[in-house]
DNA sequence: AAATGGCGCAACCGCTTCGTT
DNA sequence: TAACGAAGCGGTTGCGCCATT
């Protein structure tokens, strides 16, 4: 048994869409709204897939959309961004106005990997940058990536949601949810914040969780805690995005 | 002028996350 | 709380255009 398909693809318009297409779509959210991908082919008489018409409508007929001439500002905000949060090409594209993430995506395979790499080799070997590098080889079972994964609550005991609203930082062991996205046991007495904040966007994929909760209670680690802040310091302050994080907070 | 290779972009695919019942 | 459908997301593919030979 394998996955349902999302549509029958059989008979459906697949590829290029032609000038008719992108009027019947417009035509139909113009009336309608977004929403209803599912549905919305056959009433707006389209032989499409939904999702097909979905990312049509996101990244192409959208208004507001621009299209191409990336600025060099765009550009250095794309590679500043990417260095913070990956491969989060939706999170990248919604600090940029117009811009779709498809092609933020396209625009960085194109042009950015390879103009990046080469700015972090000469950027990154600074004298701070390799004690840091060194620091943290020495401590190679603990790298942090922070690879971007959503987490969509952030759960701080009150202790430590003082300590968040104090410090550029967030707390070196503030608990999260787990990743399978159960609610860890210790925190379930405390107040449950759903905030954002930079916990949204940073992963411990890495290491796992286990690596910093054990039977869902958060480690008292005494040498992944300063990593951690040493790194999201020093991401912060690469990316002048400080102001940023603390609104958030 | 034709063939070929590279590049850029739009679109597809499948997995994950979210929201509802 | 579980199940299910809808929507979102990121990786990948494939087509068309353009430059080069």
């Amino acid at each position: 048994m394998g996955r349902k398909p999302c549509c029958d693809k059989e008979g459906v318009n697949r590829g290029a869409w032609s000038l008719k297409e992108d009027e019947l779509l417009s035509n139909y959210i113009q009336l309608h709204g977004e929403g209803r991908w599912k549905s919305l082919p056959q009433k707006a008489g389209l032989n499409r897939c939904g999702k097909s018409c979905r990312l049509r409508w996101m990244n192409y007929l959208r208004p507001g959309i621009k299209r191409g001439n990336i600025s060099p500002d765009e550009e250095d905000l794309i590679i500043r961004l990417h260095r913070l949060l990956g491969n989060r090409w939706s999170l990248i594209a919604g600090r940029l106005p117009g811009r779709t993430d498809n092609e933020i995506k396209n625009y960085w395979n194109t042009f950015l990997s390879k103009k990046s790499n080469s700015h972090v080799s000469k950027t990154f070997e600074s004298e701070d940058k390799k004690s840091l590098r060194k620091s943290m080889s020495s401590t190679t079972r603990n790298v942090i990536v922070p690879k971007a994964t959503r987490f969509t609550k952030v759960l701080l005991s009150l202790d430590e949601d003082d300590h968040f609203k104090t410090s550029q930082c967030p707390p070196s062991s503030t608990p999260v949810d787990t990743n399978d996205g159960s609610t860890p046991e210790s925190s379930k007495e405390n107040d449950v914040l759903d905030m954002p904040n930079a916990f949204d966007y940073l992963d411990f994929s890495e290491i796992g969780t286990e690596g910093i909760f054990e039977n869902n209670n958060v480690l008292e680690s005494d040498d992944v805690a300063p990593l951690f802040d040493m790194e999201f310091h020093n991401l912060t302050y690469s990316l002048e995005l400080e102001d940023d994080w603390t609104n958030l907070l």
